[in-house]
DNA sequence: TCTTTAATGTAGTTAATTTACGAAAATGTG
DNA sequence: CACATTTTCGTAAATTAACTACATTAAAGA
């Protein structure tokens, strides 16, 4: 809940003399924003501790920190928020839902995201011999991105969206093979499964999954992402985009860790794709 | 023009020390809006009165009138700005450059649809007798996305990444086959002959693709996407979220022109996953 | 009415921000 | 290339704002 509706609510639960603050507040909380406590005092006709003290009943650390909260339920622009498609939405309507829904979830997933489980999956990624990468049903292709992202660092790699594959590629791994697992739910009985038998093995286990999940704790290390669900359509949508986006997180990590020189690698694979295209007109 | 966007525009008309404390506030804003005069010119290294003036050069009162504005823009609508990544950031900041760029680019994406054009394309999809999806290279994975998620939908849908295999494909469709053609450039010469191929078999043709590029010439139908792509790195990261996006859209119109009977079709084929996973806990 | 507790204000303390000024760097000029 | 000028930046002092501790008052209960 934002701050504003958080005073509107709490009102009755203030003292007479919060109640005060809060009324001068609500009124005009343009002009509260950008006044010292001292001003707000004499508008509220309080003392100046008791505005810091209102400040504090609403969980902020004190008097600044209130105004930073009461700024930002101010500046109520609907950001990225998910919004549901109704029944009745135009395609002008619901492509613009779907999309925003997707930025807000990229921005939950990556606060979401510890940045120094990033950096341990980079450490063990740049380490390893080869690097597998499974994803079974939706995320099957979000597996194929990544062997192809990782492809072009000329990295051993590759991809199994199939169970019996995996499993047989899990036997055949080896200390320096590296597994990639990527599930939404981290609950898929037979990714779990390969994770454990990978392990057995002495691979090194990378998921990118739910946290606290089941597959999480079978692995060597978990990248854990929240994305939240649109439940209502059946469809996995945001995950998908979030653990591409990781993808290329892990990716941009790679390659930092591999040096400049290590880029031009990546530029002359992009040349070489280049003859298979058609030219661009004359602007470039 | 937000506080955020105006420091990432301007970057270029700062000092050299006002452009390190830019860099900070850039690189975790969040914390920049906590954080004190002194300690924020600590971590930008420079003196308080830099921090300062910092602040007066983007027309606010001072630091406390900057925090106010600049906590109202990460509140506000798109505070996401494409940035690029540099060689000596941390894990930290390289995860927030990437998902915080790929959220830029989703919402130029956006803004690019011509929402018409996705109606025209549901019209298509709704009434195909078989639906393929062609991609190929980073394309193969949005093309396997969409396979998968039009399966649910009980629809006959094939999926190609291979060359010959389109051009098979091609070969036997006929006029109730559509084919849904990803391409972020358009303008990969197999894939533009696998339209014109399929056109001559009277098969319609989708295209997700760039604006004005052969293969959207060759479409029956072109639903351009725009998508700013980091071109330093080499890979292509951006386009695939965009149009994987675009995935979600098409399937969404899809489901809605079904009506409601359809989507509980969908439920039924998620239920029919359930058991192949670990029940959660106990609290849902 | 007295006691106890909660609420509020006063005054002092601490912390943060801003200003004034001077040094250093950068830029332009003879 | 030396010198002058302007811009940039930092130090230190001054100012302002915010917070704490404590005293006082009001309210509630016995």
């Amino acid at each position: 809940m934002n701050t504003l509706e958080k005073i509107q609510t709490n009102l009755s639960n203030f003292s007479k003399s919060e109640r005060k603050v809060a009324e001068v507040i609500l009124t005009s909380p343009q002009t509260a924003i950008h006044a010292s406590i001292a001003t707000l005092a004499k508008m509220a006709d309080v003392s100046e501790p008791t505005v810091n003290r209102f400040c504090r009943r609403l969980d902020t650390k004190g008097f600044p920190d209130f105004k930073l909260h009461l700024a930002q339920s101010l500046a109520n622009g609907t950001p990225y928020v998910s919004r549901h498609v109704d029944e009745d939405d135009g395609p002008d309507s619901y492509t613009n839902k779907i999309f925003e829904s997707s930025m807000a979830a990229l921005d939950v997933a990556r606060q979401s995201i510890d940045p120094m489980a990033i950096n341990r999956a980079v450490d063990i990624l740049t380490q390893a011999q080869h690097i597998s990468f499974f994803g079974l049903g939706a995320s099957s292709s979000v597996a194929h991105d990544a062997q192809n992202k990782f492809f072009r660092f000329n990295v051993p790699v590759s991809c199994f969206d199939d169970v019996l594959m995996m499993r047989m590629s899990c036997i055949n791994a080896s200390a320096g093979s590296v597994l990639v697992l990527f599930s939404h739910t981290g609950r898929t009985k037979a990714l779990v499964e390969v994770a454990r038998l990978a392990r057995e093995s002495n691979a090194q286990v990378i998921s990118i999954t739910a946290k606290d999940s089941p597959l999480a704790r079978e692995s060597t290390l978990a990248v854990t992402v929240e994305v939240p669900e649109d439940t209502d359509m059946f469809i996995p949508m945001a995950s998908r985009l979030a653990h591409l986006t990781v993808i290329d997180v892990l990716a941009t990590g790679f390659t930092l860790r591999r040096g400049p020189r290590f880029r031009e690698n990546l530029k002359r694979v992009k040349e070489a794709i280049r003859e298979s295209r058609f030219e661009k007109p004359s602007n470039l």
